[in-house]
DNA sequence: CGGCTGATGATCT
DNA sequence: GATCATCAGCCGG
């Protein structure tokens, strides 16, 4: 199966659509150092009706990204050293998207480990941290379109989905007994305990 | 494996 | 000044 880019027709504009759509895409970054790449094996969906959504509250600074067409990059930081990565979704000026939160490696893993000395291949992806740091995706990607950007985007599936598995999101101290969480069932790069990702 | 805790700084009020 | 869409390290079972 050749990869291919997703186009933005391509993306569901629900956004609980799309995120069970990119569960088994493609993120590629194609870096100065090569190509770094992975397979979406668990995502989060933030609403507009969502008190947990960066957006709810209305546009910052920070939050602009959410509020552009979908497909566009919204990368942020937390706890002042994790780079988030999420899909922006919907029509454009909505305020919700993606929260990609697990990645299995497809490409540029001797890259990713080479920075990354001592840690487990299966750790090097697993959370939204560290697959921002494996595929060295920084604040600088913020508002990027990954349906046109060259170096940072999304690509089809390189091998079809198993089933999807759903629960309450992560880390959440609000909103925190919605259903709003996919994964791919018994893919060991998906986070969190176990007992939330049955297989 | 699961549970707990401290680190750490950008962001917003 | 409070709040975090997290993680690594450590400990117990």
């Amino acid at each position: 199966m050749p990869i291919r880019r997703l186009r933005r027709r391509d993306l569901p504009v629900d956004t609980v659509a799309l995120a069970r759509y990119l569960i088994g895409k493609t993120v590629v970054h194609d870096s100065a150092e090569g190509r770094l790449s992975g397979r979406i094996v668990e995502t989060e969906a933030y609403l507009p009706d969502d008190a947990a959504c960066h957006a709810y509250r209305g546009p910052t600074p920070r939050n602009g990204s959410l509020f552009l067409e979908r497909g566009r990059a919204y990368v942020y930081i937390i706890y002042g050293r994790y780079t988030m990565l999420n899909v922006a979704g919907g029509e454009k000026g909505t305020g919700t998207g993606v929260l990609i939160r697990a990645l299995e490696p497809l490409e540029g893993i001797d890259i990713i480990q080479r920075n990354r000395a001592g840690l487990r291949v299966t750790e090097l992806t697993r959370g939204p941290g560290r697959l921002a740091q494996a595929l060295h995706i920084t604040k600088g990607h913020d508002g990027i379109d990954l349906c046109f950007d060259p170096s940072l985007w999304l690509g089809s599936a390189m091998r079809a989905p198993g089933k999807v598995g759903s629960s309450v999101r992560i880390g959440l101290t609000v909103e925190a007994h919605r259903i709003l969480r996919f994964y791919e069932r018994g893919n060991r790069f998906v986070s969190g305990p176990r007992s939330l990702s049955p297989a």
